[in-house]
RNA sequence: GCCCUGGUAGUGUAGCGGCCUAUCAUGAAGCCCUGUCGAGGCUUCGACUCGGAUUCAAAUUCCGGCCAGGGCGCCA
């Protein structure tokens, strides 16, 4: 017999009926005469129940207690039997289909299941398997409801988005996964060429270049669930390959893209939570997110404000500050306030963020207590009545705040008070996980200069329209980041769309006149075909479904993701091809029997 | 390339120089049990990542490798 109902959908409405339902076996409950065995699928779990004392006329007792023997965890297995109420006060609140049962009146065993090497029922207070564990039995892992979950949001959420961009004229357009590999950027994953010996395509690191010239060539608007490689080392929040929402659009403006990823992402909240996402998203400039939350990705879910010292400070007297000031340093201050338990942070806890300090690369931490109207601390005899007030104004202290301060060289003391102020925030609970801003990082800089080769590098991409002249002294580019707490969900911007600005970017970022012809060559020269006005962005999927599912990996939103070393634990690659492939590749490797050459 | 954390039965853990023939839970196998839902009871099974060193004695200390994760660099 087939399936009649899922494991999900049984209720009162359904009584009397014979069903025939098919699942795997989660728990299961043997009495010694009646027997209950959860049956479950992605939609849910039905119990079902062997009641021989109750069976129908003709029903085979001992063939279903035989078919039963065979039920071990996690096996696939077939049952026909009646949906029945259940014994009052046995109902299962909790489970959607907990009002019934079904009463076997026959089983079978699909396949059986080897004991499975994790817990994959949820109701218990889960001790998950490690996460290799976990990837090496991911078909296990994934009937977990949390993975379905996941899984089922992740669609949901990219089908609300494919839904209201196709709403909006937008055209969804696949773009070459081998095309070719590009200077600059991440490193590329490769593809030798059988037909061209010695040459190899690339794999997209973002669709950039094609949807540019889909715009060149009058698609208007244009959207892609794009699959991108990168070849640099896995975090938390990134992997090899990953997917984005990738949107390109002509005769815009900065103000048309952001509307729209407004509007998009009011369209999903709509669709996924029923609730009204609030917008416009704050605006806020490059310049002050490094100034208040030393980091162009601020989580904006808490205060905790960084406040800049260096010229309160300047004459103290102090030893450390006036070193660090002399060699063009900062000085810069979080107040922790006593209203944020800032007064309830012990002496052996402000020892413990010194050492976090030191290990963020600060040379240590000074700390000062807000009491009587006035501060304490081992070190204010350094700093004058003058300075202690200025200090507490610029930090807007009361009694009971405890002041945290920072000095050194300015990039790395600012990016090390960001992180200072991310580890209050989460050691204070001040960021709660269904709460969730959004901001436009605006006002970016066009370049940014290597502090060590001087050279300039783009500070988004080399294809973003500059605000001015772009040999002005940092001149600004016309890009913008969404940042959601504090995570970076996507970067957008205005494209060049004029062959020749588009070739002195290139120049600026170093490159001559040959490589830019040997490298865009084919890009530039479409530029100069009527390329009109345009521009857009990328949403990294695979961030935003950890960050909205509160996940720490993206690996959680990922049905087979690669582990920290890029390796699939499940089909084991990359692995070894065999010589005769490499042949008609016409490829050598300089690795033999794990000897590697230099 | 570098730094940090961890690696004990199938799974999750305790132990952190001799009380270790290694704890507990879960699991698996078997038995008992007619209303459970993480069912329950009883019995059994099953483990110290690898190599070296120190020591009378190492799961435990040290060194190195391997594996996993987090981070720095890298990620236009």
């Amino acid at each position: 017999m087939k399936r009649t109902h899922t494991c999900g959908e049984l209720g009162k409405g359904d009584l009397g009926k014979e069903v025939c339902l098919q699942g795997w076996v989660r728990f299961s409950r043997d009495h010694g005469g009646v027997a209950f065995v959860d049956l479950a699928d992605r939609y849910g779990t039905t119990q079902v129940v062997f009641d021989p004392e109750n069976l129908p006329e003709g029903v085979d007792a001992k063939a279903i207690d035989g078919a039963m023997k065979g039920f071990s965890r996690e096996s696939v297995v077939s049952v026909v039997g009646i949906v029945r109420d259940r014994v009052p006060g046995t109902e299962d609140p909790r489970n959607p289909t907990g009002e019934v049962e079904v009463m076997i009146t026959s089983a079978e065993v699909l396949n059986r299941s080897a004991a499975p090497p994790m817990e994959v029922g949820d109701q218990k207070e889960g001790v998950l398997p490690s996460e290799d564990v976990r990837l090496r039995y991911r078909y296990v892992d994934l009937r977990r409801s949390e993975m379905v979950h996941a899984l089922e949001f992740r669609c949901k959420f990219l089908s609300l988005a494919r839904e209201y961009l196709l709403k909006n004229k937008f055209l969804e357009i696949e773009t070459p996964m081998l095309g070719r590999s590009t200077p600059e950027g991440a490193r590329d994953y490769v593809v030798p060429s059988r037909l061209h010996p010695g040459k190899f395509y690339a794999l997209p690191q973002s669709p950039q270049l094609f949807k540019q010239m889909l715009m060149v060539g009058g698609m208007d608007r244009y959207f892609q669930v794009a699959r991108c490689f990168r070849d640099e080392d896995s975090r938390s929040d990134r992997q090899p390959e990953f997917t984005q929402l990738d949107m390109e659009m002509s005769f815009v403006d900065s103000k048309d893209i952001q509307d729209t990823v407004e509007g998009l992402l009011s369209y999903v909240w709509k669709g996924m939570y029923g609730t009204e996402l609030e917008t416009p998203f704050l605006r806020m400039p490059f310049e002050e997110a490094l100034e208040k939350y030393g980091t162009d990705k601020p989580d904006i879910r808490f205060g905790l404000p960084l406040v800049t010292l260096t010229d309160v400070v300047r004459e103290a007297p102090y030893g450390i500050f006036q070193t660090v000031i002399s060699r063009g340093g900062v000085i810069k201050g979080i107040n922790v306030k006593g209203s944020l338990a800032g007064d309830r942070i012990g002496r052996n806890e402000v020892d413990r963020y010194i050492e976090h300090a030191k290990k963020l690369g600060l040379g240590g931490l000074t700390w000062m207590r807000a009491k009587d109207g006035t501060l304490e601390s081992n070190i204010v005899k350094y700093f004058t009545p003058g300075i202690i007030a200025d200090l507490m104004e610029a930090m807007d202290v009361e009694d009971g705040d405890l002041l945290f301060l920072m000095a050194g060289p300015e990039a790395q003391t600012v990016a090390a008070a960001g992180q200072m102020r991310l580890k209050l925030g989460q050691d204070l609970g001040l960021a709660k996980a269904d709460d969730h801003r959004f901001l436009w990082l605006v006002d970016c800089p066009m370049f940014e200069v290597d502090p060590v080769t001087g050279a300039k590098g783009a500070y988004h991409h080399p294809f973003v329209l500059p605000t001015g002249d772009p040999h002005g002294d940092g001149v600004g580019g016309e890009c913008f980041d969404l940042v959601l707490d504090g995570n970076e969900l996507g970067s957008g911007s205005m494209r060049i769309h004029n062959a020749e600005t588009q070739r002195e970017v290139f120049r600026i970022l170093g490159m001559s006149e040959e490589e830019i012809d040997e490298k865009f060559g084919f890009f530039v020269e479409a530029l100069g075909y009527g390329a009109p006005p345009h521009g857009g962005i990328a949403l990294g999927i695979d961030r935003f479904m950890a960050v909205l599912l509160g996940k720490e990996t993206i690996r959680e939103t990922i049905a087979f993701p690669k582990n920290k070393r890029a390796q699939s634990p499940f089909d084991g690659s990359p692995e070894t091809i065999p010589d005769d492939k490499l042949e008609e590749l016409q490829i050598m490797t300089l690795v033999i029997d794990d000897l590697e050459f230099e």
